[in-house]
RNA sequence: GGAGAGGUUCCCGAGUGGCCAAAGGGAGCAGACUGUAAAUCUGCCGCCGUACGGCUUCGGAGGUUCGAAUCCUCCCCUCUCCA
């Protein structure tokens, strides 16, 4: 696709929170040779949500413009974790488990990006072969001043807390795969400015022309407050079923839903101002266009049909209250089981007394009739159906007699 | 090297010999209300087949005591100031 250098950049732009700097993107463009765009991603977390997509989609979009997308599995800064939020040191990976992680990233990322336009790289690849005497001169070409202006080491300084030296050595690094890379573009949250503007810095000390760098928002999780990510488990991972993914965004609240519209929907931005203008005057209800924001995010990575399908398992769950015909969670129970060890092995309690406590709260029915006592015992051969609480349910499987489990779509 | 402050349950944070499975807040879960929205209110929130009780937990290892998160010894870790 060969598009005018003018309007790749307006494109390019939408979303951005920053592009640094605008001009020299604008240059580069105009060469008309392929850009080489970086981005960087940590080993340990190849489960991909969400929030990781809108940068995702933005380098789908530099690719869709014929340029060379490298995705960065940054398994040797991995080693150090990067210190914004609360970093404890990381358990160094195998080997192995890099490149099962990696596989992982990519049976995930191609579900967006282009395989054919997408170079995958391991920065242990340069790093580990670095010495100590060039960790020294690539170190010698920043200084603690600077580094202390990046906003989480400053907080963390101000706040007598550890600050680790070789944390220091996070954005020195990420900042020469750059320069190793010759990156022309690099990209990243908000939060990774800092780390993006020392790979500019390095590049120019190095004697390359440096980098452009653009920004993009940090999704917020479905708690609408804080950053997406696992361990705050307020993700919605693209790897999750269509209905869980579709239950999670039902039940975000309606402000957060315009921003996820914004930053995951292709919808226009107008479009998207306008309905929110009809819902603000009752004109048109929150929650269909919910429905159709989730239908849209759940058919980019699980296809129409099963978008459409977690559409009806919402609303026959949720809004006519009755059990859906296809209950992802099946299981075999034995002839009578205790029911608070069914609830444990079902993983809808953690403990038995977990499971007993959400008996005295009314929370668990069999076969659509609530429980009151926690001595109730679950016949195989009778019962067929379990939930607690309106989100966790499982019915004994008609013909399969194999155990736990959970099938796939 | 010296002086001081500190490490508590998922997180923050009280607790300085028994009334402590440990205040309070947050998160989480359930219920009510709803549009499974948000907000709000209520309950739960270490484990054990429940009540009674038992077990494990307050950086780690020992010790004192009828009894320790609380006292003592050693060790590990973090922060500040001085050299």
């Amino acid at each position: 696709m060969k598009v005018d250098p003018q309007e790749q950049l307006r494109l390019i732009g939408r979303g951005a929170v920053e592009i640094l700097v605008e001009e020299e993107l604008l240059k580069k463009l105009r060469r008309g040779t392929p850009l080489r765009v970086k981005a960087g991603f940590d080993p340990t977390a190849p489960d991909l949500h969400l929030g990781h997509t809108v940068l995702i989609q933005k380098m789908k979009q530099f690719q869709d413009f014929g340029h060379e997308v490298i995705f960065l599995i940054g398994d040797f800064t991995g080693m150090i974790g990067d210190p914004s939020g609360k970093s404890e040191t990381r358990k160094q990976l195998t080997r192995a488990e890099v490149l099962k992680n990696a596989e992982t990233y990519k049976e995930q990322i191609f579900k967006i990006l282009d395989p054919k336009r997408t170079v995958i790289e391991f920065n242990h690849r340069w790093m580990e072969k670095m010495d100590a005497a060039a960790l020294v001169e690539l170190s010698a070409k920043y200084t603690v001043a600077r580094m202390l202006e990046r906003e989480d080491f400053k907080q963390r300084y101000q706040k007598q807390q550890s600050i680790s030296i070789h944390e220091f050595l996070y954005p020195l690094i990420q900042g020469y795969d750059s320069v190793v890379l010759k990156a022309d573009v690099e990209l990243g949250g908000t939060d990774q400015r800092f780390n993006l503007l020392v790979g500019r810095e390095l590049q120019r000390e190095y004697g390359q022309e440096p980098q452009v760098v653009l920004t993009m928002p940090l999704l917020e999780g479905t708690d609408g407050v804080n950053k997406m990510s696992k361990s705050l488990n307020n993700y919605i991972g693209i790897h999750e079923p269509p209905e869980e993914i579709f239950g999670k965004l039902m039940s975000i609240s309606d402000e957060l839903m315009w921003r996820y519209a914004e930053l995951l929907s292709d919808r226009d931005l107008e479009e998207i101002k306008r309905v929110r203008a009809q819902v603000a005057q009752g004109s048109v209800h929150p929650m269909d266009f919910k429905k159709n924001l989730a239908c849209e995010i759940v058919s980019r990575f699980h296809g129409r049909a099963a978008a459409e399908s977690a559409r009806d398992y919402f609303e026959t769950r949720h809004q006519k209250r009755s059990v859906p015909k296809d209950v992802r969670k099946q299981f075999s129970p034995p002839d009578r089981i205790w029911i608070c060890q069914l609830l444990v092995d079902l993983e809808f309690a953690k403990s038995k007394g977990e499971a007993r406590r959400l008996i005295a709260q009314g929370a668990v029915k069999v076969d659509g009739k609530m429980i009151r006592k926690a001595d109730f015992e679950f016949l195989g051969r009778v019962h067929r159906l379990v939930e607690v609480g309106k989100t966790r349910i499982a019915q004994v499987g008609s013909e399969n007699k194999s155990g736990l489990r959970t099938p796939l779509s």
